[in-house]
DNA sequence: AAAAAGTCGACAGACTTTATCGTCTTTGAC
DNA sequence: GTCAAAGACGATAAAGTCTGTCGACTTTTT
């Protein structure tokens, strides 16, 4: 489950890549607010960290608001994910940015946990790295390549 | 991240299923305890799940413990993931089993992060569906079927 | 009867998640 | 220069989750 954050955050970038369009592409956290769902004041800080990462952009003041930066095809949900819902690897130790070994273990390099949990890594990686903003902004299947024939499954 | 509950499970698991192998299948508590590095008191509460969800079996009083009842090879990595961590799906919106509107969304028909995410959990759940316990047993590189080529990535 | 071993519910400490609030700073309009 | 609009930022708090421990009970074998 990706967190409520996570969610408002890229409804929120949604909206801004939306804005981009007409003539003002700028948006008052109000308006994010409005368009995403998320309360108004939760949805500061959500704006904050992504303007720190460089996502976004802002404007002080009288006339002021938010603006896409970065163009929404380069930004992966990887990359909004990571930045608010902390490391995607299912294991510390398969972490490259966030490494930790874990306490539990007791040879990392045979683990075999590990070594199942880190193929599986391997491609989920690739498809939530392939996945953007644009992708979701345009109406399409983009993860269509990935799928196997026959999709039926559980849960 | 998985849960460390859920790393336990799965080392616990491993440990019955190896267990099978010798003249006596049946482990006590401790002994997985020792072979997952779990601590024993909590280890108890996952055996009991993993018990009351059918996949090992239990003996009272002396002489007795838990042993592997289901086959490794048809216990899914995602069948363990949901039993100890809750539902798979990335949001409530999508899950089966645990369906649940998402607060925030007007229209879920229509909603593009619902449309994304689906796309990419119909991969993600035949990938963790297709892993199994008998997967982290055997020694092999079991998800390579679905890999990609030049498989280089990020966190 | 005694010892071994699983069962079960309660609880607690640490941490995370989801907010809300007050206050400050910047900017533009007048 | 003043005022209002709007973002910046830290503190705090309520609720929930995660990890783990404990005590007491039941079942089984010797």
């Amino acid at each position: 489950m990706i967190t409520q954050r996570t969610k408002y955050a890229l409804k929120a970038l949604v909206a801004l890549a939306d804005a981009r369009a007409g003539d003002d592409p700028a948006l008052r956290i109000e308006d994010v607010a409005e368009r995403s769902g998320a309360p108004k004041r939760f949805l500061e800080h959500i704006l904050l960290d992504l303007k720190r990462a460089g996502l976004i952009g802002s404007k002080r003041g009288r006339g002021g608001g938010y603006v896409m930066i970065k163009e929404p095809r380069t930004i992966s949900l990887g990359e909004v994910l990571r930045l608010i819902d902390g490391p995607l690897a299912p294991l510390p130790c398969l972490s490259r940015r966030a490494y930790q070994r874990c306490e539990d273990c007791t040879d990392e390099a045979t683990c075999r946990v590990r070594a199942v949990f880190g193929g599986f890594y391997a491609t989920y990686i690739l498809m939530i790295e392939s996945l953007t903003i644009a992708d979701i902004l345009h109406d399409a299947a983009p993860l269509e390549r990935f799928a196997l024939p026959e999709a039926a499954a559980g849960e």
